[in-house]
Order: C-alpha cells, then sequence, then structure tokens
RNA sequence: GCCGGAGUGGCGGAACUGGCAGACGCACCAGACUCAAAAUCUGGCGGGGCUCAACACCCCGUGCGGGUUCGAAUCCCGCCUCCGGCACCA
C-alpha cells in the first residue's frame, strides 16, 4: 500500500529544503541568458487573499519555468511601506507604521514562504528603510538640479479626508483613490516633477512596447492625451492685457463670436477690476468655483456663464469679440480660455443660444446651407469655407493650413501642440514619507540638501494624528537646520514626498540592493535590466507605469542607464470574485491562503489559481473548484507512488525502439504533452497547460491498467510519462513534485533540473482522422496513415456508403482537400 | 460620446493563423466497491427529433440581424448587453 499524500509535512519538507540550499539566490552569471521577473511589489497589509495571491503564483510558475530552462531569473521581492496607504492603515490599527510595517511584512513573508513562492529574498527592498528612501531623496535632488523638479503654486487635488494633495492619477472620478472621499481643487505651493517635458517621449516610445497589452498602450495614450492644433494671441480693448487661448480648428476661427475664460483665470479679476461688472462676475466665479470636480466636468450640468464687460479683437477680422466667463471651461486644460465657435462646437452652440450670442456657420456641409439663426444643432464635420474672407469657397482642412501658414506669417500665433498630461504633484503633507531634501533659508532661497547629508531621516517620534498640515513642521528638532550654504538659520521642508516617487524606481534598485556608494550599481543593472516580464494589476496603467517610465527616461538622458523603458513586457492580470464580487476584506468573501494551506496544502492552491482560468482575465473563485484540483493532485500521487520504479542506469536504455501500439501511443501522449504544455507555459497559459497535464495523466492511468508489470519496455514507457508529467507539473505544485521526484530515485530539487524536451518524432501521428464534409456539413470520418495523398482519401470518401447516399444522383462540383485534415465534397 | 475587453452547456472555461464546437475541471445522474456513508473507480451528461430501447441517423445550437466563403465561435457590416478606462479636452 503505497503512503498518503501528507502535503502538510511534505510542504513543510521541500520548503526547508530549499531554504536550506539558499535554491533561489540568484547571482549575474555569464553562462545563462538573463531573465528578469518582477511582480508588482505590495504595500504591508494585514492579509493576503488569494485574490492577491494569485499575481504572485503567477509568477513564481513562470520564473521557476524559465529557470528550469536554463535562464538566469532574478525574481525578487520588497516592500512598498512608505507612504500614505501605510500611514492610513498604521492610523486604522492605532499603531505607529514603523511597528505595522514590521508586523506586517513579517505575516507576510511567512506566507509567501508557505506558499512555496521563489524568492531571492537576500535582495528584499524595504521602502521605508533610510538606505532606500536616502536613494529616492537623491533621485529628488537629481531631478531639482536637471530643472526637472519644482515648487510652484498649482490647482491641486485636494483630499478633505485624507487632508493632503493628491496626484491626478491618484483621483478617480474625482473621489479620493483611497478614501473615496470627494476630492476639492485648491490653490496651494507644491512639488512637482515635470512629466509634461516628457510627454512627447512617453508617447512615442509606447510603440517600442510591443510586449504590453494594447488597452494599457491605449490608456496611456489617452492619458498624455496630446493634440495638435494652434494657439494664437488676442489683445484686450481697453486694458493692457491679452489672452492666450488654443484651438484644434482653427479654420473655424472667422465664426468666432465670443471668448470664454475658467472662473480660475486670472484674467478675469483683471478685467472686470473696478467696473460694475466686478461684483456679479466674482459671485459667479465663486459659485463655479464651489461647485465639485464631479459636478464641474459632467456634462449633463447646465452650461451658465456671464460677460465680463471686456471685448477682444478678433486677430483676423478686427471685429469686436465679448469675453465671458464660464463653467465649461476648465482651467487645467489649454489655456484655461477658449474662443468659442458656436456654429461648430456642440458647447459653444448650446452657450450661445442660451444668452443669446450670434451663431456664424463659417464651413458649410455638402447639398446643406446652414444659417445661424434656425440651427438646431453645430455642425462639426468638414465641407465649404464660406464666411470666412480671402480663405472662403475651398474644402476647409485646406483653408485650415492657409489660415494657419497665415496666422504664423502675420506672427499673430503658431501651430501648437497640447497635452492633456499635467506636471506630476509629488508633495504630501503627511507625516509617513520621505521628507523631500529641501532647506528654506532667509539669505540663500530654497538650498537643496547637499547629497552627503542624505538620507534626511523621517524622525519617529512625531504627532502624525490628521491635522490638514505637514505634521514634520511640528518638529522643531526637524525643522531647524543651519543653511547648507550661508550657516544661518534656515527650515526644512516639512512635506513628504509621494509613495509613487519610490515605487518609480524600485526595480533599478533589485540588482544591487546593498549598494551604499550609490541609487544602484550601474554594471549590474545594465546585466539585468530592462525588467523582462513585469505583472501587476491593470489600474496602475496610468499612475505607477506611467511613472516609472518617466524616471527611467530621466535617469537614461542624465546618464545613468543604457535602456529608454524599464519594462519591455507587461502582464496585468485579471481580478478574482466570489460571489459575483471582487474579492476584498470589506465584502467578507475573502479565501484565505492559510486557511486553503491546512485544509488541502499550498500546492492545491497554487494548481486552482492557475487552472481556474486564463491569468489575465478576471475570473470567478469556486471552493468546490478547489476539490477538484485537490482531487487531481491525489490521482498524480497514487499514479507515481503505485507504481514507483527507481532506475539503474538510464531510463533511456530501457525504453523499447519501436514498441508495441499502445506503447507508442503512450510516448506520443508523453512528447505532445511536453509541446503543449512547452508552449502554453510560454504565453503563461497555464490553465490549458494543466488540462493538457490532466490528459496525460489520465492517458497514463488507462495505460497502467493495461500494462504488463514484468514487462520492462512497457515499465519504462509508463515511468517516462511518469517523470514527465512530475517535471511539467513542477512550476505549478512544485512541492508534491520534488516530493515524488526524489521518491522515484531521482535527484531533487526540480527547480535545478532541466525543463523536458520533446522528441517530435515520437510525438508525430501515425494515423490521421480526416474528416468528410459535403456541403460544409460533416457527414462521415476516415482514419487514414498521416501524409495520405488527398487524392486517395477522396476515392476513399466516394466508396463509403455514408458519402454515396449524398453524393448518388448529384454532380460534385468541387472537392475541397485540407492535408492531413478534412474534404468537402461539394454536391448540386 | 471616445478608447479597450468580453458575451460559448447548470458553472469555470477549451477550440494556435476559418476546418469534427463544448477539451480539461466542477456540479449532476447511473453503476461498481461498502452493512452503510465518505473516499475511490467505471460510464453518462448542449437542445430537439426518430426509435419499445440501444446503436445509428436527422435537425437546431457559440448575444441579435445581415453578409463573405465549399466551410464562420473565429472574417466583414449593422445592432444589443455587461465590464474597465477617459471625458464640457477647446
Amino acid at each position: 500500500m503505497a503512503d498518503t499524500y501528507d502535503f502538510n509535512s511534505i510542504e513543510r519538507k521541500w520548503q526547508d529544503y530549499w531554504q536550506e540550499r539558499s535554491l533561489f539566490h540568484v547571482e549575474r552569471r555569464e553562462d545563462r541568458p538573463k531573465f528578469y521577473y518582477l511582480d508588482m511589489y505590495p504595500y504591508p497589509s494585514g492579509e493576503l487573499h488569494m485574490g492577491h495571491v494569485r499575481n504572485y503564483i503567477i509568477g513564481d510558475a513562470f520564473a521557476r519555468y524559465r529557470t528550469m530552462q536554463g535562464f538566469n531569473v532574478l525574481h525578487p521581492m520588497g516592500w512598498d511601506s512608505l507612504g500614505l496607504p501605510t500611514e492610513n492603515a498604521a492610523i486604522k490599527y492605532d499603531m505607529h507604521p514603523v511597528e505595522w510595517t514590521e508586523q506586517c511584512v513579517r505575516n507576510m513573508k511567512q506566507q509567501f514562504a508557505k506558499l512555496g513562492i521563489s524568492y531571492d529574498w537576500s535582495r528584499e527592498i524595504d521602502t521605508s528603510s533610510p538606505e532606500y528612501y536616502g536613494w529616492t531623496q537623491w533621485l529628488f535632488l537629481q531631478l531639482y538640479k536637471n530643472d526637472l523638479a519644482y515648487r510652484g503654486p498649482g490647482l491641486v487635488n485636494w483630499c478633505p479626508d485624507c487632508q493632503t494633495v493628491l496626484a491626478n492619477e491618484q483621483v478617480v472620478s474625482g473621489c479620493c483613490e483611497r478614501c473615496d472621499a470627494t476630492v476639492e481643487r485648491t490653490d496651494r505651493e507644491q512639488w512637482f516633477f515635470r512629466i509634461t517635458d516628457y510627454a512627447e517621449k512617453l508617447l512615442g516610445d509606447l510603440e517600442l512596447l510591443d510586449g504590453w497589452p494594447e488597452r494599457v498602450v491605449r490608456m496611456q495614450e489617452h492619458w498624455i492625451g496630446k493634440s495638435e492644433g494652434f494657439s494664437f494671441t488676442l489683445q484686450v480693448e481697453d486694458h493692457d492685457a491679452e489672452m492666450e487661448v488654443f484651438t484644434t480648428r482653427i479654420d473655424t476661427v472667422y465664426g468666432v463670436t465670443f471668448m470664454v475664460l475658467a472662473p480660475e483665470h486670472p484674467l478675469v479679476e483683471t478685467l472686470t477690476e473696478g467696473t460694475e461688472f466686478e461684483e456679479p462676475v466674482r459671485e459667479f466665479c465663486q459659485r463655479a468655483m464651489a461647485e465639485s470636480v464631479i459636478e464641474r466636468t459632467s456634462e449633463e450640468t447646465e452650461k451658465h456663464g456671464i460677460f465680463t464687460g471686456a471685448y477682444a479683437t478678433h486677430p483676423l477680422t478686427g471685429e469686436r469679440v465679448p469675453i465671458w466667463v464660464a463653467n465649461y471651461v476648465m482651467m487645467d486644460y489649454g489655456t484655461g480660455a477658449i474662443m468659442a465657435v458656436p456654429a461648430h462646437d456642440q458647447r459653444d452652440f448650446e452657450f450661445a443660444r442660451k444668452y443669446e450670442i450670434p451663431i456664424i456657420p463659417v464651413i458649410q456641409p455638402e447639398g446643406e446651407e446652414l444659417v445661424g439663426e434656425t440651427m438646431n444643432e453645430s455642425y462639426i464635420g468638414d465641407g465649404e469655407q464660406i464666411n470666412s474672407g480671402e480663405f472662403s469657397g475651398q474644402p476647409n482642412r485646406e483653408a485650415l493650413e492657409q489660415i494657419a501658414d497665415h496666422m504664423e506669417a502675420e506672427d499673430i500665433g503658431r501651430r501648437d501642440v497640447n497635452y492633456r498630461l499635467r506636471d506630476w504633484c509629488i508633495s504630501r503633507q503627511r507625516y509617513w514619507g520621505a521628507p523631500i531634501p529641501v532647506i528654506y533659508c532667509e539669505e540663500c532661497g530654497t538650498v537643496p540638501v547637499p547629497e552627503e547629508d542624505l538620507p534626511v531621516e523621517l524622525p519617529e517620534d512625531v504627532d502624525f494624528s490628521v491635522t490638514g498640515n505637514a505634521p514634520l513642521s511640528q518638529v522643531a528638532e526637524f525643522m531647524n537646520v543651519e543653511c547648507p550654504e550661508c550657516g544661518g538659520p534656515a527650515k526644512r521642508e516639512a512635506d513628504t514626498m509621494d509613495t509613487f516617487v519610490y515605487s518609480a524606481w524600485y526595480y533599478l534598485r533589485f540588482p544591487s540592493p546593498h549598494e551604499d556608494e550609490a541609487p544602484f550599481n550601474k554594471d549590474d543593472v545594465e546585466y539585468w535590466l530592462p525588467v523582462d516580464q513585469y505583472v501587476g494589476g491593470i489600474e496602475h496603467a496610468t499612475g505607477h507605469l506611467m511613472y516609472s517610465r518617466f524616471i527611467t527616461k530621466v535617469l537614461h538622458d542624465l546618464g545613468w542607464v543604457s535602456f529608454r523603458e524599464p519594462f519591455a513586457s507587461l502582464f496585468t492580470q485579471g481580478m478574482v470574485y466570489k460571489d459575483g464580487a471582487k474579492m476584498s476584506k470589506s465584502r467578507g468573501n475573502v479565501v484565505s491562503p492559510d486557511a486553503l494551506n491546512e485544509k488541502y496544502g499550498t500546492d492545491t492552491g497554487r494548481l486552482y489559481s492557475l487552472f481556474v482560468g486564463p491569468p489575465d482575465q478576471d475570473t470567478e473563485w469556486s471552493d468546490e473548484g478547489v476539490v477538484g484540483s485537490h482531487r487531481f493532485l491525489w490521482r498524480v500521487w497514487r499514479l507515481a507512488t503505485e507504481h514507483m520504479d527507481a532506475w539503474d542506469g538510464q531510463l533511456a536504455d530501457l525504453l523499447p525502439e519501436d514498441g508495441t501500439e499502445a506503447q507508442r501511443e503512450m510516448r506520443r501522449n508523453t512528447h505532445q504533452t511536453i509541446m503543449k504544455v512547452s508552449d502554453d507555459f510560454e504565453g503563461m497559459r497555464f490553465n490549458t497547460a494543466i488540462a493538457a497535464i490532466m490528459e496525460l495523466s489520465n492517458d497514463l492511468t488507462d495505460f497502467v491498467g493495461s500494462m504488463d508489470a514484468d514487462d520492462a519496455a512497457d515499465r519504462a514507457v509508463f515511468s517516462e510519462g511518469v517523470r514527465a508529467l512530475v517535471m511539467l507539473l513542477s512550476p505549478i505544485a512544485p512541492h508534491i513534485c520534488d516530493e515524488l521526484w526524489a521518491r522515484m530515485g531521482e535527484e531533487p530539487s526540480l527547480f535545478e533540473r532541466d525543463w523536458p524536451e520533446a522528441d517530435e518524432s515520437l510525438a508525430e501521428e501515425e494515423s490521421i482522422t480526416i474528416v468528410v464534409q459535403i456541403n460544409g456539413k460533416v457527414r462521415d470520418s476516415i482514419d487514414v496513415p498521416a501524409g495520405t495523398d488527398m487524392d486517395d482519401v477522396v476515392e476513399m470518401a466516394l466508396g463509403r456508403e455514408k458519402v454515396a447516399k449524398y453524393v448518388e444522383g448529384n454532380e460534385i462540383a468541387k472537392t475541397i482537400k485540407v492535408p492531413d485534415k478534412l474534404i468537402n465534397l461539394v454536391v448540386k
């Protein structure tokens, strides 16, 4: 009687074995190709559930596969422990973030160990350690010195609950992505990274990213939001002022009947000051600005505005154009001011109708005659240019170019490009972050902290309960310093950096995590980077992934790295649902890996997580399905242990040269499965790889049922299949496979063995089933030796009763022959 | 509105560039083993028709309506529904 599958002790045993032998530790080596596999690192949280864990299982299966294939695989893990998410969690559980982080990291490491994940822990990174964030401060200084970091006023997103500003990327449908509070817009001095300087490179280099999912590329493209058009300046009548506008439709410039400023626009005050319009306009603006971001940007929101009393001069016609303020113009896109062409823009149209402003069509659609007074909606299509002076009478697209040429020649404006992307606001008025390494001196102004004084350490004893002001500003010992330049009294910057700054370069730290002379060792980075496969959630499409690309490009331009893109290939895993909702602690539908381990072992959880569906698609977790995966491991266990064979010498010597039909078929299945599984692993199609492994297991069960236990050839054929099965399954369920491997008398660990190679000649089919169709409907099938001439197959088919039935009395109009697949007889 | 993705049995999902739809697994049904149950093993399992029944055979079937093709889950056109992203973007 075979032993039982005691998964708990087996898993403990092999985890110890791997750890004792430091199996997962990697170093640079030139004799193998490198492969850098990176999972997005987590921030410390109380409990991992299977929804999170699936990501790491995908990564582990793939990293193990690549290792067995002979790659030198870097597979590291770290903690995104510094920043708002951690601080909020710590506050919630009434702990200091240091304590919270320590506790979570301890827990999570243990969970990873129990899952059997092959991380090289000698490379562990903790962003809240001064060694790490000191180099993040160094990074800040590099950007500062190169004019890519600046402090300036800006309309920023303010979360009233988190009491801090948020980057645009952290605002989701007008709400804080972390706490869901409605975000407010305020004017505050903040630190920014000039990511907009890199808009063009970030956009252009998207085409280098073949290994990225289409939708992520599209999302970034849209986020950058390039639009090409024309910018020009108008003089304001009776004021020493001018206003600049941007348009994509300069061909409609003769149709301008009013101008609009955003309520926040600084010109609003200038134009109305001391006039009868001052009071009502100010009142209007205050009301408009009080509207939340959501109300303000919804298309349903009624457009409203007010006349400022001022006029601009049309640059081409010289006509007086009234200047309005309206809620539908946004300060943070373009110049915060627009030229309004009601005849050819729906928003302007609605506004003009409401306030009885003239509508002048300047583009005539073919076969129609637009009249401003009777139009029901704006016309945004192409047509013939009219009412446009010398440019009338030609197609508007041509007129557009000519008007642009003309205005450029007259020095009224220029062809211009506008981006939706905003500079990256990186300062936070919160405690748990890296202090921005800047000192304010009364004499010298803003002084960067000298590099040799880094890190600027975050003091631990700080009251960080939510206040709205940077908690560090309360800590005198921290704030008061000598100016590094003049030695006079000075104060530190009290704001800290955003979480996303640390994660924008962590992948560069893993190759040399203990480097203390530089942020990273250049040679190590050149060896390992770019990341060959990066895996994480789609929610980082426009945040973290954009920031990381930006930082890499900056470091490239400053000569620190040779590559322009950090992640060659990106894989976005799907989310796990249970009972119809996304698995999450707050919904109470989580499946804990610990409970699963206890009951079925981690190999079962790993197997099921990969079998449940394609890893890049969302999926529904089923507790019954887990049982099925567990049963399969039991079947494999019995199959291998009940017919255990240890070999003296080489298995290959015992395999039959030719063998019986059953033997040939078994070997064919074995080798076909190796091919199929290898191919599926390559595309991370673990679900179909597992299905193929299950089929091989079923085939082996059939084979062993009719095999002659005394026949050496039969036993060898069977053993070949079982050995292949165990090897193919090992990246997915490594513990049981190492145990079976060792029991078969082979040398563990499979992690160090070579991935099996298929013998293609053995995998080849001997006989093939040809489908016979009549008029495209399947009527029969014929087994023939592989490679049979299709004309012969047609002959055979015509001789068959089933086929003759349909052909008889009809004419065969056409015969379609697909070699080794099918024939289709078209009869009339 | 724009950009992605998806829609296939009771369920999760297969079907690589058009070629036997439903692999693999779950659930379910029947049988074997058992005093019994669990576990395990064997078989069945899209819908309908024909048939005493089985084998066989026939028809229908991949969100809906068209089309291309000898042949469509797959390609094209027009819709519907769901999910994700962006959105008064000038």
